[in-house]
DNA sequence: AAGAGCAGGTTACCAAAAGTAACTTATATT
DNA sequence: AATATAAGTTACTTTTGGTAACCTGCTCTT
């Protein structure tokens, strides 16, 4: 891991500073960056939108079968949120059977490239927090 | 919202097959990805880790009243999801009263990077986010 | 010496969210 | 008439999150 410098350290706080500094207690109590992550960076939304960054166009079984391990309940739950900040397109076609097709919109594909730094960082770094999870439990016995 | 072009959205599928393209159906149900974003990108988890990328140091009490809203028990729990994972470290004092101080690894500052970026982001289009959810919310009815 | 206070939690309890598996709807095929 | 299919929904169970009271080990006040 390569160490910070003080000085970017300090280019950090001054964004944080600017994002919530001027925030009141009584706005902290409703934070839209608590809400809107909330809602968008629980495991099962990322690897939707990874997956449709992917496949451009997917449906309701093809995702199913791609974000592995996910329910039908919750895949249309987070369909439906995801679509409702506006992440992603629903369209139906009224065929026999039924077709319906999700697609990232120019605003998910803008909260895509955010996820992929963020994801991708992960990535490179994941063995390194099994190794530091091992290192802690081994810590308090 | 600037659109991306076709050319942008080929790099970013790159990325991605590079992140989970060799990736078998068996290794998915165990998705690193999934795990570590799942621990570190909740909303109470973010939260800590910026006030502690603005406030170098914080205790306990102190994190309480900053991080607004949160319980003993949460903080508590995710301070130790924090420290096991390696991006903060715990440092007890013991005087009298006990005195135990929490700050961000270097590992921790190199997450902090991270995710402000994509607070940042959300920051920035919250307000749009409010008004797709609006949007939806008439077009259901 | 008895009681209050403080920091940093833990515990017991209740509510909300996530997961599971069966069911639904509308049509087309056998 | 029975079966299949896509895209969900529903009823139920389990897990997680939130609330509020409590604990521990010491010191300071009365």
């Amino acid at each position: 891991m390569e160490t910070i410098t003080e000085n970017q350290k300090l280019k950090v706080a001054k964004k944080i500073k600017k994002m919530f500094g001027h925030m009141k207690r009584s706005e902290m109590e409703y934070c839209p960056i608590r809400d809107v992550m909330a809602l968008a960076s629980d495991k099962w939304s990322i690897l939707i939108i990874l997956y449709l960054g992917y496949y451009p166009v997917l449906r309701f079984n093809q995702l199913k079968k791609k974000v592995y391990g996910i329910s039908n309940k919750v895949l249309s739950e987070r369909l439906k949120v995801l679509e409702s900040d506006g992440y992603l397109s629903r369209t139906l076609y009224p065929e026999v059977p039924i077709r319906v097709e999700y697609e990232l919109t120019d605003f998910g594909h803008s909260y895509l490239q955010k996820i992929l730094d963020l994801s991708e960082w992960v990535t490179t770094y994941s063995d390194q927090i099994m190794a530091n999870r091992k290192k802690y439990a081994n810590a308090q016995g």
